[in-house]
DNA sequence: CATGAATGAGTGTTCATTCAT
DNA sequence: AATGAATGAACACTCATTCAT
């Protein structure tokens, strides 16, 4: 089960998700068809657990997001996750692109998605709002800041981040930075 | 032929591309499979055109930003450009997530995507360096700022914004206007 | 859609509904699998289309049923009617073989072949009570008759009447006949 | 064993031969499809055991037939042959459709039905034949009788007799024995 | 004796594409 | 230019059977 796992992203990661055929992820596995069956009932099953296996991560890696106040800790903090999250998007490359594929067609996917997503942006909206004292709906800058980071990580996967990574990471967390605490430290 | 691909749109919409089928839209623009292939090689091509309309509409939204400057001024353009671009794209929102889903096998429509969005950030790109004078890499920031109205829009057609519209609009705005140009005028 | 029903009927006189497969079908019909779909559903919905003609042929036949009286002619009419019976089951054999072999799966062919059982045996019933006055249940001799027709005309598809035909339709118009009005004239 | 063969005919009750699969079957009987294979080389050869039992049991109502002469004693005689033989019919219920349905497919089967069937009627046959004395061709009518019992069993099983069930049994066997003696003693 | 994970041949069904009319 | 019946390659999925433990 397991190698079929790991087949799977080898396939998704070549080919995608709408057309990965099933016979490619068997014979990538060196298994058989029967077997394929014997563990998912079909390839969307399949695909929900490795995208449970991603939301997994992910989730643990915004748990892990600390304080993000208007000092200069505040922004180290705000780098390092930001560089953190999109290491491990790049990490689960393959199955993201496969979960955005087959979230179009698959109802489960896409709820899987929405409750990781709300997730994620009320956690960040959290560790900014302990910090901060005016009038910034925090709320919706979580939600720009999942929104940016997620179609950066994407683009990351498929098509570079378009600078020097480092360079990225840090420009992009001091302008954020910078839009929720300017004023109060800067 | 505008008769496909207005029906193309309504079957995209309501089925996605990936589980549109020829016959759904021939039966929507009450002609035949033979007119399909009349004027379309494949339901690829067709999709190339309406993604080439749809990136022609946004190319002139993302011409029209006025210069980005530290001012207020400057904070309601963005806040403007960031509504409109949202609106835009939800009126294309079919063609849009068609374009998503089919860039995942189609080479072209991968490319065209590419091409638009480079010429989208770079042009924000310069109309926020006009005004700018300081150490910001405003080329990896523009880049951000186009992954996170593309998300976002994505997000708006699909979950709506977690807080009402005009709010949201204006709170990013605020908060990325901040993020370019604290110290400057804040 | 004739080719196929006639290339089913070959099909299934020579190997049965079961192990019938769609491909020998299209291919005694010298056609391919795509215009199978195209007029079928299912090969369910393809016996469903023979099962109704074979009805609607039996049913003709019993419709032509005239008055059993206790005479000669009741005697001579029942004779015919069995031996009429019997012959079109044969000509149909194929199909009856199947539409007992598929009702056992198959909901809807189960109600069509109760609902012209019912038809049959109440037209037969009608036939006798007109011209009988004493005590015996002629629905209850007509449902028996009914049933002893059906399995003698599949007994003669499977294995032959076991005697001489002809010899065997008078002996058993014989002795239903009288079995019905013995008493009355005999 | 046993256990295999009693979850066999719960499986066959439910759905039917052609439906029921391996795994039902030992998931019934709380085993393994290993040990099915122990005792059995497939399916057909588990049918064909039950069939066997079956074929065994109606032998033995068949041997229990007394002389039916043509006096009220053989009239009792008969209704009650009839009674038993649908009764005992609708015991093996199961395994007698299954049996029909397999036979459609496996020539041991049916090899099997035509032997229990050529025995019983002739059975009938001589317990009708010592007691006539006319021309009525005995053996035709046994084989009707048969025809008509094995269809009126199968119709008891599937959907009743159409009318209160000991009339049915009286009624049925007081017309064929007339059938078989009138003149003699009516 | 018993197990049950693994197998893979076999089959139904779909749908993009063609081409004679 | 327009049609739509016909095609058949492609693919998902099932299930009887085996065999190492």
């Amino acid at each position: 089960m397991r190698r079929l796992l790991g087949a799977a992203k080898l396939v998704f990661a070549d080919r995608g998700y709408h057309a990965a055929r099933v016979d490619d992820i068997v014979r990538a596995a060196r298994t058989s068809h029967g077997t394929f069956y014997l563990y998912f009932t079909n390839m969307d099953d399949l695909l929900r657990v490795l995208a449970e296996e991603c939301a997994q991560d992910m989730t643990e890696v915004v748990e892990s997001l600390g304080e993000i106040g208007p000092g200069a800790d505040g922004l180290a903090e705000l780098s390092r996750f930001l560089r953190d999250f999109v290491r491990l998007s790049h990490r689960h490359g393959a199955v993201l692109r496969a979960w955005a594929e087959g979230a179009s067609d698959h109802l489960e996917l896409r709820r899987l998605g929405a409750r990781t997503w709300r997730h994620m942006s009320s956690r960040i909206d959290e560790r900014i709002s302990q910090a901060r004292t005016d009038q910034v709906d925090a709320a919706a800058g979580a939600v720009a800041l999942i929104a940016m980071l997620e179609r950066l990580a994407y683009f990351r996967v498929s098509r570079g981040f378009g600078t020097d990574d480092e360079t990225g990471y840090t420009t992009v967390a001091r302008v954020v930075h910078r839009g929720f605490f300017a004023g109060e430290n800067a």
